[in-house]
DNA sequence: CGACTTTGACCCGCGC
DNA sequence: GCGCGGGTCAAAGTCG
């Protein structure tokens, strides 16, 4: 029917593409900038420490993640690391659910200091001891990404299928910027890319996704509980996660 | 009627 | 000690 304007519209399509990757271009620049210098620090950082058998800076990276939950419930592993993935969804939609194959019971919501969004409390209702939890909140910069951040490990097996789960606005993007501890993120029926951003010497998620992995480091071990707590404070700062999700997002969209 | 959502109150850790 | 802020509880409401 369209046929004499299919050319144009492609042009047209190509163009804004076009715009969306160079984009993408210039959030990953200032993305490499920004990282680049965080590395000089922590190299700093290592140097000092490395020449200082034991310091109080040390002390205070190292504890970083215990101030993450105050009130630790006691099946919860402490050793679970939080997993955060960004999920593209109309900013119209206020809903703040993200359908990745579990099912989830809400149980609270607020809103934070840092976010005019509220953000929703939900724990895993597929088994009834799984000590699984969530929280989703909307980007402060690009509302059209919610940020759930997972903690825990399933107690249980995935019943439905991801693919009947996830719409198709969903779907469109999903990135998740630890390592994630969910095989239904894993699967590759989706364009999904693993950062594994907290150094921390596994590479089990990174096996599984060898194509898709952007950045890949490797420190020996001594090194990377530091580096990883270190990583883990970067990987909080919500300008770097907002730039990484739209760039990367755009760049799955263009391709 | 059971499962789920909503929402205000409450708890707890932290900084001042 | 007090206030702030994040996380959780639990009663009431909603829905299928």
């Amino acid at each position: 029917m369209d046929a004499p304007n299919s050319n144009e519209e492609k042009v047209e399509a190509l163009q804004v593409e076009l715009e969306h990757l160079k984009r993408a271009n210039e959030a990953l620049r200032l993305m490499l900038e920004a990282m680049s210098r965080k590395c000089n620090t922590l190299e700093a950082y290592l140097r000092e420490s490395s020449s200082q058998p034991t310091g109080s800076r040390l002390t205070r990276i190292g504890s970083y993640d215990e101030h993450l939950n105050k009130r630790p419930r006691p099946e919860v592993p402490s050793m679970a690391k939080p997993s955060q993935v960004f999920v593209k969804t109309d900013p119209r939609d206020k809903s703040l659910i993200v359908k990745d194959g579990f099912q989830w019971r809400k149980y609270g919501q607020k809103v934070t200091k840092d976010n005019p969004s509220p953000r929703a409390y939900f724990r895993c209702s597929m088994a009834p001891g799984c000590p699984v939890k969530k929280k989703v909140q909307r980007c402060v910069e690009d509302k059209s990404f919610l940020l759930a951040t997972y903690e825990g490990q399933h107690n249980h097996d995935v019943q439905s299928s991801p693919m009947e789960s996830l719409s198709s606005a969903e779907s469109s993007a999903m990135l998740s910027t630890t390592s994630s501890p969910y095989r239904v993120l894993s699967n590759s029926f989706r364009p999904t890319i693993t950062l594994d951003l907290t150094l921390s010497g596994s590479n089990v998620e990174n096996s599984r996704n060898p194509r898709n992995l952007v950045q890949e480091t490797s420190c020996n071990d001594h090194d990377n509980k530091r580096i990883e707590d270190y990583v883990a404070s970067l990987t909080k700062d919500p300008n770097f996660t907002v730039a990484l999700a739209a760039a990367v997002a755009r760049s799955i969209n263009g391709l």
